[in-house]
DNA sequence: TTAGGGTTAG
């Protein structure tokens, strides 16, 4: 029966206005008032004056609770009418309240029954797991043992076995239910089951499992989801088998269950099977089932059918928002992702710590320090990074996207528990924004707190690419070292990432010495090789191995082509960069990206064809973005052509006209024709925009530590014995008859301080810093004018 | 009228 069914009549007696008052005070909507005025009018029945509502007249009222605000009005009515001090009646109230999210409502209502029986005790232990309170439910089952006087019985136990936190208060608690004689029957049995198998002790659950006196689905669900969520896949699908030989159904919760393993295991036909049995027995309406299925597609990349199970779901829950926000962002369209969780704001639908952790990579990517600091702020407020290391992680990674490391450290140092992805995202950070040194600096301090915390691949991967960045060789092998003693060496990445390091260092023999110890099957290893080989001009050893590649039946990707490509520009290969930029469209049926166009560009661009380079660009089938009109402008200045570099920096300053990099090229290219008015021009154009360039740098590693120098740099601690060392090499290169070459001094100044700006050059500071140290050989610096 | 087993993350 419906609580409408008990409206009498329309006008409001004194009494129901009471109710009506005190439900609005409590916080319940107008809209509620039909039900106000329906349990008012059961109190005022004309004929029988004296007669309260019976708590069966009730019932219908506790059904009618669909929302939160619904139970704040019965509570009410449960007021007014006298029967709030029945206790099955106001447990009951309790109960509806944790059913709504609202456990501190529960505990109101709990404090306020004063003859509490088991029923209530039950209640609030339950109301506080549903709703996560965990230390909570542990309190108020030690009272209800200590000092209610009453004895626990078996609804008591599942809820309490479902809060505990580790293995060992689980053991207490299978203790304490042998001791009071209960049977692990079902409901017991099974949390038991599932309790030991959630922290991993799987013998221990399957031995219980086996010896159950009886078994339910409940129970086989319990045993398939410990192996599931400890990744035994094959365990189980067996127990599934074993399963449905004992004519056992699957039901929602064991679809939920192997779900996400289809993801994991890339079992794309399982996933479709599980789907076409969902439908097939009536499981489509369930809020986890279709949740389970959406994050599934998600993870296959099949957004369509994610957004299609979505839009069709009847009752939706913030799982199924924040996996949508999180389908998008780890898809690659940050865009869409950030329209969802807006549509999250107007339907009115709180975020939760998840969704955050979702959005915090889409602020990162949207490159506005303001809101990323909104965003931050938003969760300090709500003491989340206290709760959870996996946001705080989020927000370091967050800053470290937009380009602020100093707050990303300042988070990582407030992190009150730092857990190894903590540690990795603070390395990677720095590698990603260039602070190789700092990277460095952190993955020591890392290895400092080795009890604590365990490197995995990803500490490997981000500590190997800062090394290879400062091409710190001798830091780089200590790191292989590290990876051999842990066993990595045989995985990919980890392998791909030494091939890069030893590639990047200039020890390509290394290389591919590496190359060939890691499996090879995938085109990962393969765009590193042939990309460090691109780096250092050997375009034919890049080709040729492009083609081992092949051979090796591995099928290249969009980056095997970016790699390939730039070690024939780097090559001066036109003709066969050429061929395969026309390959990868014909043969691979790959359409080409602004990656593979900025290739050619820089290809033809470097060779001296710059009208075919313009050609090409006007050629291609989106606008070109500021690195294709980059690549040209840096043409143009190899090849001093100043008419193309005033078209390329035109269409540059386009699309970007933030990047002060763009500025200096073109006023180069103005510097060296000698033609000085272009160039203050153009630095006034910079200046006045408020742009400024960020510095080259240079590194060196002495004995094993990384030192880091700018032009002109004056702050390193040994900077006199530098300047000595580099006065005394650069008058003994002169007296061998070194010509300092003034037309790479892009600025109008006279001969003797284009002098000094040549020799405090950073990579020359880097050099006459190492030879302070350890007595370098002049050599060197003669070396490296000749590349300069 | 209280109970077990389920979906999202860095």
């Amino acid at each position: 029966m419906h609580f409408n069914h008990l409206r009498l009549g329309s006008s409001l007696s004194s009494k129901s206005l009471h109710v009506f008052k005190l439900s609005r005070a409590i916080g319940c909507s107008r809209r509620f008032l039909p039900l106000s005025t329906a349990a008012a009018t059961l109190k005022t029945d004309p004929h029988q004056p004296e007669k309260r509502p019976c708590l069966i007249d009730f019932e219908p009222l506790f059904h009618s609770c669909t929302q939160a605000s619904h139970v704040k009005c019965l509570h009410a009515i449960l007021v007014v009418s006298g029967r709030f001090t029945s206790n099955f009646a106001s447990t009951r109230l309790l109960n509806l309240y944790a059913h709504h999210g609202d456990a501190c409502s529960s505990l109101s209502v709990f404090d306020q029954i004063k003859a509490k029986d088991s029923y209530t005790w039950n209640s609030m232990v339950s109301a506080y797991v549903r709703n996560g309170y965990l230390n909570e439910a542990t309190k108020i089952f030690r009272q209800f043992v200590l000092t209610s006087g009453l004895r626990p019985d078996v609804y008591t136990f599942p809820p309490v076995i479902k809060s505990c936190k580790d293995v060992n208060s689980g053991k207490k608690l299978h203790c304490c239910v042998y001791k009071m004689g209960f049977q692990p029957d079902v409901f017991v049995g099974a949390s038991l089951v599932h309790m030991y198998a959630r922290f991993g002790f799987l013998d221990i659950a399957r031995k219980m499992f086996d010896e159950m006196p009886r078994r339910d689905l409940g129970s086989w669900n319990a045993m398939i989801s410990g192996y599931c969520q400890n990744g035994d896949n094959d365990a189980a699908m067996s127990m599934l088998d074993s399963m449905r030989l004992e004519g056992m159904k699957m039901d929602s919760v064991t679809v939920c269950s192997l779900l996400p393993i289809c993801a994991q295991t890339n079992d794309l036909t399982s996933g479709l099977l599980i789907h076409l049995y969902v439908v097939k027995h009536g499981l489509e309406f369930d809020v986890y089932v279709n949740n389970a299925l959406l994050n599934m597609y998600a993870k296959f990349g099949l957004l369509g059918i994610a957004q299609q199970i979505f839009d069709e779901m009847r009752e939706r829950d913030l799982v199924s928002w924040n996996s949508m926000v999180a389908a998008y962002e780890q898809n690659d369209d940050p865009s869409t992702a950030l329209q969802f969780f807006m549509k999250m704001q107007e339907n009115k639908i709180k975020s939760d710590i998840l969704t955050l952790v979702s959005l915090a990579p889409i602020v990162g990517g949207m490159g506005d320090i303001s809101n990323g600091k909104s965003l931050h702020s938003f969760i300090v407020r709500r003491d989340w990074m206290i709760l959870n290391v996996a946001l705080g992680n989020a927000v370091m990674d967050m800053y470290a996207k937009l380009g602020f490391m100093d707050y990303a450290d300042r988070v990582f140092e407030q992190l009150p528990v730092r857990d190894v992805i903590s540690w990795n995202t603070l390395i990677s950070g720095y590698a990603q924004n260039g602070l190789a040194n700092e990277a460095i600096v952190t993955y020591e301090k890392m290895k400092k707190h080795e009890e604590e915390v365990i490197p995995n691949h990803g500490t490997w991967v981000s500590a190997l690419s800062a090394y290879s960045n400062v091409g710190s060789v001798k830091q780089g092998m200590k790191v292989h070292a590290a990876v051999i003693k842990n066993s990595l060496f045989s995985d990919v990445y980890v392998g791909t990432c030494l091939v890069d390091m030893y590639g990047k260092c200039g020890r390509i023999e290394d290389a591919m010495k590496m190359f060939y110890h890691i499996p090879r099957d995938t085109s990962v290893p393969w765009n590193a090789v042939i990309s460090c080989h691109g780096m250092h001009g050997h375009g034919k050893e890049a080709l040729t191995l492009f083609e081992n590649m092949q051979v090796e039946g591995v099928r290249p990707d969009h980056i095997t082509f970016v790699a390939l490509l730039s070690a024939c520009s780097h090559s001066g290969m036109v003709d066969e960069g050429w061929r395969w930029f026309r390959s990868m469209q014909e043969d691979f049926s790959m359409k080409p990206s602004l990656k593979h166009f900025g290739c050619m560009v820089d290809l033809l661009g470097r060779a001296g064809h710059l009208e075919k380079a313009y050609g090409l660009i006007m050629s291609m089938p989106f606008p070109p973005d500021s690195s294709i009109w980059g690549a040209l402008l840096g043409a143009c200045k190899i090849h001093g052509n100043v008419e193309m570099g005033a078209i390329a920096s035109k269409q540059l300053f386009n699309v970007d006209s933030e990047n002060a990099g763009y500025y200096v090229l073109l006023s180069n290219i103005y510097a060296n024709v000698g033609r000085w008015e272009g160039v203050k021009v153009i630095r006034s154009l910079a200046r006045d925009r408020g742009l400024k360039k960020i510095p080259g740098w240079s590194s060196i590693e002495v004995d094993g530590k990384v030192d880091v120098f700018y032009m002109g740099n004056r702050s390193h601690p040994r900077f006199d014995q530098i300047h000595n060392e580099l006065r005394e090499l650069t008058a003994k290169i002169k007296s061998i008859g070194y010509v300092p070459n003034h037309k790479d001094v892009l600025q109008d100044v006279e001969d003797d301080e284009k002098d000094d700006i040549l020799a405090t050059h950073s990579e020359r500071l880097a050099i006459a810093f190492g030879s302070s140290m350890l007595q370098m050989i002049p050599r060197a610096l003669l070396m490296h004018d000749q590349a300069f």
